[in-house]
DNA sequence: AAAATAATAGTAATGATTACTGTTATTAAC
DNA sequence: GTTAATAACAGTAATCATTACTATTATTTT
């Protein structure tokens, strides 16, 4: 993989938020500093980092959101206003009895339920 | 929500597997047995019977597959052909502390590796 | 500096899903 | 049991997210 302005900047940006963007954020916010950069681009380099590994992506629903910090963390999805937010390991724990013949490589877990922000809203 | 044939198909369809199978997968079943049956149909029911909580929608990659067991438990995909597992809840424990202002209502685990089918014809 | 080729911008194509429309089936009221 | 009201249907067109294609540009190697 060559270097490039524009995924450089793609993991700067995606690295700069806590909002678990999809493609279309990120590709209104790197259209300030590249106003050419093609929607292509974004798409095709966030499928070569989520590869390599450097990112991650969630999908939950129609479109796949992405997360710049792979340190290992859960997430939590208001049914409400569909924001992910994102849970410390420590608040969270998990054991998995060895299921026959699986090779358990990792997990993921999620909550859904309402979050604050929503709960006052109503 | 009123009666109709195609749904109770649909709905018998999908509670007799446990491939957790797509829209194109059930339109095909469904097809067997209603040769004019309307993908739209398909996907119209399938959002229905999700939104009353008959079923239960599972979105990993970019179709989204269908469970018709709503009992608890958990799924584990494989990496390698993507198909779908059930896990009784008996072999994992989750427990996770009070997030702050989060209203927990539920949860999904997600294991990921390689399944004994796909390990043994490597 | 020149050659080789990844990565790009721009656009067309794809695949999953939803919306629309005129017709049919189910339910409720008589 | 007929009729009226309308949810659900089949068939098709449209939408949305994502990927593929192509000629050009940027990065790396020599």
């Amino acid at each position: 993989m060559r270097y490039s302005r524009q995924r450089e900047a793609l993991l700067t940006l995606l690295r700069s938020t806590k909002t678990h963007p999809d493609a279309e954020w990120l590709y209104i916010g790197l259209r300030k500093e590249y106003p050419n950069i093609s929607l292509g681009t974004v798409y095709r380099n966030l499928r070569q980092l989520t590869e390599v590994g450097e990112i991650l992506e969630l999908s939950h629903g129609s479109t796949s959101h992405f997360d710049g910090d792979i340190s290992p963390h859960y997430h939590m999805i208001c049914s409400c206003c569909r924001k992910i937010y994102d849970i410390p390991v420590e608040n969270v724990s998990v054991s998995v009895r060895s299921e026959n013949g699986f090779e358990v490589e990792g997990f993921s877990l999620t909550l859904n339920g309402t979050c604050r922000n929503c709960k006052d809203n109503i």
